[in-house]
DNA sequence: GCCAACGTTGGC
DNA sequence: GCCAACGTTGGC
């Protein structure tokens, strides 16, 4: 099992339009490390949900519910791949960048040090101690 | 293969 | 709205 972080701008697609749908295709990412990423997800790896720009946060939690597959809304399909998540819950409440920031456990996460990464692979401590965070 | 120019992301 | 970081493009 692994864990993972995804990004999303809420003016595009917000974790309310995902939980609206409940299983949703995570598609449109055209960086090669986000999709080498996309590539490494298996069945059931949790991934927690991150809004970027406005409000920055961790928002919820998703599961892996179909492992990658060519992303239909590519012009290359070869080259770009989508999985499929399912909504697991909601965080009690949002967990800020600016409080992962103080975490000197979590200064490493590809968060912090690869701003513009829109899908990055976390240690299992590392997803567990931002999920704890939302009882803060 | 190097590197400058340029575009995009995303925090503030 | 600004700007830093960084990925991509394209000339040489």
């Amino acid at each position: 099992m692994n864990y993972w972080l995804v990004k999303s701008e809420p003016d595009t697609y917000s974790w309310n339009d995902f939980i609206q749908k409940n299983i949703d295709r995570w598609d449109g990412v055209r960086n090669y490390t986000a999709r080498n990423n996309l590539r490494s997800m298996e069945l059931n790896d949790l991934v927690l949900f991150y809004h970027s720009v406005k409000k920055p946060a961790v928002v919820g939690i998703a599961k892996v519910v179909r492992t990658h597959y060519p992303d239909p809304t590519a012009t290359e399909p070869h080259t770009w791949v989508s999985v499929d998540f399912e909504a697991v819950r909601a965080l009690t409440k949002p967990v800020s960048l600016a409080l992962i920031k103080q975490q000197p456990v979590l200064a490493t996460i590809p968060l912090l040090r690869l701003s513009r990464l829109s899908v990055m692979p976390l240690l299992p401590a590392e997803f567990e101690y931002i999920v704890g965070m939302e009882l803060w």
